[in-house]
DNA sequence: GTATTGCTGTGATCGGTTTCACAATTCGCG
DNA sequence: CGCGAATTGTGAAACCGATCACAGCAATAC
């Protein structure tokens, strides 16, 4: 659901400006700073069941604790990282100590060069010990890094351990029951689309 | 428009049949394969005017060429990168060579540690060259992997240098003039709702 | 104390997308 | 050659999120 997204972005600036004045916001502003119209900003915290004030806005501090408590998981969740290539890589320093609730806790590779080591914090392990290290760690959230022609296979295992939600950067179809979120970030696909909207508005050559 | 999307998908299963039997696809498996059903399948190739055949379905390599035709700039898309650091690094290397129209010729990053190199074969330049560069390259499409204080400027200048779509992945809105088209990849927002998902689904401990 | 202003909460409506459902068509077969 | 099976093309309906529009209310002004 699309609310979710919204949240968290509304979370996000309202964390930005924590603390200053005046301890309130007008939906109209959140809608500004956020890109979505102020109907839907109050439609939103309804939904999530959170009371502004007639004419005082939403409490900035009470609106992130009430999104939070909403969103997250109270201990936050342990993330598993599989697939330590160049976008792997990437990501794992991007997480580290950035998200309160989100850490990757646990990384994993077939190539041996690459297990062993612990980076930014994370240990990495063979991939062999993918279903020991998953239900160790109890972890239910995993992102994917795996060339597209192993990725089938990596999220059925990921399933079979426990995970139940899954961000996916291989251009690939994941097919897994419906208990388990998957969302596929498919950047060349991103960049293809927008390729195409980028020359059908006004082209001037 | 999603339609644009799933072309990109169907083009891209089409691409790793490509030469195999029998030359010719049904919805019913574009669809199976690609995860959408047969009727959209066949209600978005009719958008785009391409014709099956009753009882033998669509020419794939016909159909893969209609959508090239319709999707892509004939001569492809130079696309500029902007940002350097962990997350760009990974897409240079990552782009290079693997999309036949889309191809990262022009690098930028303020940190003069970053430029003045050919990485992957695309030449990175100081930020201070980027509206010369873009207008030199005819860039239209851009990357943008900058920190979220300065997505915003950084995409005005692209704007103003003449790109009309921007995949950002910074964690920033983005504001620019509608006939640029901007799509934000936000991975944390991403992983944030996976999280949320898989903890509503059949919570067991 | 009354009027005015401006914001929230929400039923109603809108618009775009997906799905349904079926007529039309073609093929293989007897 | 006519029948049954299979598939396309597409109007119509269903669906779903976003938007509108306004009643209700709290704060402020006068
Ligand atoms: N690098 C990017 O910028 C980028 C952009 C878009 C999409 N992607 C996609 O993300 C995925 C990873 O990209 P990358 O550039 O990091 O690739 P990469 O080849 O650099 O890394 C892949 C990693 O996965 C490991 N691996 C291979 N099979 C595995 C398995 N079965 N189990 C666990 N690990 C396995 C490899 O050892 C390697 O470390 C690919 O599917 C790619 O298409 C990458
Ligand atoms: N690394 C990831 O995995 C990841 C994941 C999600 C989102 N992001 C987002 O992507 C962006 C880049 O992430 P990163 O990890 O690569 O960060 P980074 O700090 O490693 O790299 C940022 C790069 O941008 C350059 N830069 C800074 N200001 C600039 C400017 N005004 N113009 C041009 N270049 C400039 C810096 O010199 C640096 O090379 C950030 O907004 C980050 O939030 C990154």
């Amino acid at each position: 659901m699309k609310r979710i997204e919204r949240l968290s972005v509304y979370r996000r600036f309202l964390q930005e400006i924590a603390g200053s004045e005046p301890g309130s916001v007008y939906s109209h502003e959140l809608a500004e700073k956020t890109g979505v119209t102020p109907a839907q900003v109050r439609r939103d915290l309804m939904e999530i069941g959170f009371a502004g004030h007639t004419k005082k806005g939403y409490r900035s501090a009470e609106l992130v604790a009430a999104i939070g408590n909403y969103l997250d998981s109270p201990e936050g969740d342990p993330v598993a990282l599989v697939g330590l290539g160049n976008l792997g890589r990437a990501l794992l320093p991007f997480f580290a100590g950035h998200h309160p609730k989100l850490k990757i806790t646990a990384a994993f590779d077939t190539d041996p060069l690459k297990t062993g080591r612990v980076i930014c914090g994370c240990r990495c392990y063979p991939f062999d010990q993918l279903e020991e290290v998953i239900a160790e760690e109890n972890i239910r959230v995993a992102i994917l890094t795996v060339p597209a022609a192993a990725a089938q296979k990596a999220a059925g295992r990921l399933a079979a351990a426990g995970v139940r939600g899954i961000l996916n950067f291989a251009p690939a179809l994941i097919r897994l029951p419906k208990a388990v979120t998957v969302e596929t970030m498919d950047i060349t696909i991103a960049l293809e689309k927008i390729a195409f909207f980028a020359r059908r508005s006004g082209d001037e050559s």
